[in-house]
DNA sequence: CGGGATCCTCATGGATACTG
DNA sequence: CAGTATCCATGAGGATCCCG
């Protein structure tokens, strides 16, 4: 099999593209529908977040994700779990104790996020730029 | 330099994921700043069918993107437009055509947009078979 | 053809109070 | 400690009409 790897060739990227964008039974393709989930304020940034700190509590989780309340933490975590990205483990003790982790699936993701969360510390200011100069071009 | 790669070392890539959401002067972190205006339904289905399509036109993108709302097309290409991520490349003809294009910085989101289409294509079944198993155990 | 301008709806998500 | 339950504000986003 062609293992040849010729990053940047159009075509072999146009492929790839249109199986991302391929549409499924339920008439989404799979980008739109993890989007539908997943395409919100906080859930990429718990991700990394538990990502970067193993197994934490939840007021640990939450102090470390800066500007999230209580309730869309929660909410954010029941979605992951739901989703099967992120396991919760429950200590009955008193007062309790609850972890959160990433499941195997959940660390595949966090990779992925990795190379975005990347991406947007390297490119931060150019965008920055790029805001100024179409603001100042549109204040017309 | 350090040129070894080791992935998967829990260490680097703590370092990483901490360079990653390092606060900045607004208060902000790199990712936070870039999903305020990018977690939404539509961005990243449009940036990747405009990496697909090349240099499509207005209603070229609208029916490729299948489901969004020519408003709603329109808000998201003015979005990628001020981030830098777009071009907007109007020819004044009658009928006018205008076409968009992706930015060398559109180009090289769309890398990190492939990764992440790539992953939710590999592991859709796997989300979905998630999903059921969590409803049926909550299902009391 | 490629939008702009409005209106309207509903889901996201913030604040607060309460609980096992 | 780790939530749940409510209430409420905001804005994302859809439908429709209009216009150069």
């Amino acid at each position: 099999m062609g293992v040849t790897i010729t990053e940047n060739q159009p075509v072999e990227r146009r492929k790839k593209i249109a199986k991302i964008l391929e549409e499924k039974a339920n008439g989404l393709c799979p980008v739109h529908d993890f989007l539908i989930h997943f395409a919100n304020k906080w859930s990429m940034l718990v991700v990394l977040n538990l990502g970067y700190a193993g197994s934490p509590r939840f007021n640990e989780l939450k102090s470390r994700v800066s500007g999230i309340s209580q309730r869309m933490l929660t909410v954010t975590l029941r979605s992951l779990e739901e989703d099967g990205l992120v396991t919760r483990q429950l200590y009955p003790e008193i007062p309790p104790r609850v972890e959160y982790q990433l499941t195997p699936l959940g660390k595949s993701l966090l990779d992925v996020m990795m190379g975005l969360g990347e991406w947007a510390a390297k490119h931060e200011a150019e965008i920055a730029k790029a805001r100024k100069k179409f603001r100042s071009r549109h204040a017309d």
